[in-house]
Parts: C-alpha cells; structure tokens; sequence
DNA sequence: ATTCAGTTGAAAATGATTGTCAAATACCCC
DNA sequence: GGGGTATTTGACAATCATTTTCAACTGAAT
C-alpha cells in the first residue's frame, strides 16, 4: 500500500551534506542551481535551467555539470513532462517515484510502487536477476481536473 | 501476477494492418525500417537506426520522421538503455513494459504489472485522476549472470 | 595566509534534430 | 493496367543541444 508524501522540496542543507559526504566542493553555483529546482515544483528541463541561470550569469556549461552531479548525488531526478521531454526535480535520495500531472506538471512523490512481488514473479518466470525499477505515474492533479 | 511472454518480435504484417486502418502509407522504406527494428532484440537508438539505414541509402530524415511515426501508431517503444538513453524495440500495441538486460540490452517484455491497486490508493490519497503509468525493469538476463 | 586540486565560463567543436522543397511514389479511381 | 493526386522521400541547410577546451578562479584543507 502505497504511502504517499505531498510533494515539499527536500530541506536545503540537504546539499551541503551530500556534498560533505561524495567529497565534492559546495560551491555558490550548485547551490544557486539546487535552490532553483528546489523552488520549481515542476521541475526545470535543462534547457529551462539554463535559461535561468545565464540571467544570473551562471555559465551554461557548469548548469550541465551541475545537473549531471545533483543526478548522480540522488539530489535530482529525471522525470518525462506530458511531451515526453526530461525534466529534472528536486528530489531527496532514496527510492521515489514520481507522480506527475499532464497539465500543470506539478510532481507528487510516492514511496511504495508495490513492485516487490511482481519483481520476484518476473525473475522466476525469465531468470533475469532483477535490480531495479523506473516507475512514473501520470494523471491530473485535483486542480486541472 | 505477472504474464510473461518471451521476446519474440511482432509478426511481419503488421505493419501492413496497422497502417491500413490508420490512413498511412505503407512504403518500401517504412518497412525496412520497421524491420530492422523487429530483428534486433535489443532496439536501436535513433541513430544506430540512422547509421544502418544510410548504408541502404535510406535519408536521414525519413528515419527521423518513420521512427516518430512508428512510436505513434504503437510498433516501436521506447526504452532507457543502461546508460538512461533511449533505445526503440519493436513491439506490439498495448500495454506492456519492457524488462531489460543492463549488460547485453536484450528486453523481455510483460503485461500485467500490478499497478491496478497502487493507482486506487494513490488517487485516493492524493485526489489525482490517474491517467497510465510508465514502467520499467532493469537486471540481467540468464547468459549475462 | 598559502596552497592546490577541483571548479568555472567563454568560446569553439561537435553532435543531434528539424525544416525546405523538388523529385519520386503509393494508392485511389477509372 | 494506366493516369491523377496527395503523401512521402532525400539532399542539403538551418537550427538547436551537448561536450570539449583551457586559462582563470575558488573552496577548503593546512
Ligand atoms: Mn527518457
Ligand atoms: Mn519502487
Ligand atoms: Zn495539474
Ligand atoms: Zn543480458
């Protein structure tokens, strides 16, 4: 039974310890970056967050960087917009999925997907050993309906 | 519970049925595309696809445009690779999911996910109308153990 | 304060995707 | 089987997205 989490960014010191812990330096630009997806309840594609950030005068190169590792850090997650474009949200890390709705994008996140048993009943049936899952949910939240 | 059916590509004809009924011309190209796609278990990316066809002196864009059109009638899905890049499998319309091999690419695909309840209770707990879903399972296949 | 590996940003290079339009062709109707 | 026509194709150019490069800068450890 799925335990739903209403969708508020994770906490923003949360990048300072990640950072502390992979041994990656905190810079003013990454937390510029995290803050502006933490902001977005939708999410920014990249092409969006570097537009946002040349205004500030934040090199698109470092935007590219910098998503790239707040991905590897689990502080990001990629999700597909209604067109089917990448999106990027602000994310904590651990096992999430998103839910995301096809008109306004916002994302709610939720923990328990059930997959569990559908998993072992998979890996016995082909012999794969099964290592994961990506799983997105899509439908209108309760304001476009 | 999950109903697996090992990979074994759509039949041949229909590609034929499905563009009859949807108004679409069958050309000479459309199928080689659409069979080249069906003989490789692992999927091609756009271009891989593009590589192979300019051999046969197949343009550039009439990939583009074909793999565009093949994802819309539902023959082609489209698939992460183990990189997070997206790949095209031939497959038949419906609702299925893919199960791919990390390490030879090889997709399996299956039907019943057991997303039914998990889709109740999230609506319920968050007033979305929930709309589909997106699924994928990654792992290794039996020879890549 | 000093040091230095890690990070940044401008610019160029590369790669991927879309648009244009004249020529070719699938398929409908005789 | 042979036109007639709207669709489709392919060369090429234009655009857009991503990666590379490298000198200057800076976080953080000492
Ligand atoms: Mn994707
Ligand atoms: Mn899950
Ligand atoms: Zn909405
Ligand atoms: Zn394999």
């Amino acid at each position: 039974m799925p335990q739903t989490r209403s969708y508020e960014p994770p906490p923003r010191e949360m990048l300072r310890d990640v950072c502390r812990e992979s041994g990656v330096r905190l810079t003013n630009q990454r937390e510029q970056i995290w803050d502006s997806f933490r902001r977005k309840r939708r999410g920014m594609s990249i092409t969006e967050a570097v537009e946002a950030h040349e205004k500030r005068g934040i090199g698109l190169s470092t935007v590219y960087r910098t998503v790239a590792l707040l991905e590897e850090l689990g502080l990001l997650r990629r999700i597909h917009d209604h067109a089917g474009e990448h999106r990027y949200i602000a994310s904590r890390p651990g096992h999430f999925h998103p839910l995301v709705c096809r008109s306004c994008g916002v994302v709610v996140e939720f923990e328990s997907c059930g997959m569990g048993p559908v998993e072992r009943m998979l890996a016995a049936e082909t012999g794969f050993a099964i290592e994961g899952h990506d799983l997105e949910v899509h439908g209108r939240c309760p304001k476009c309906q």
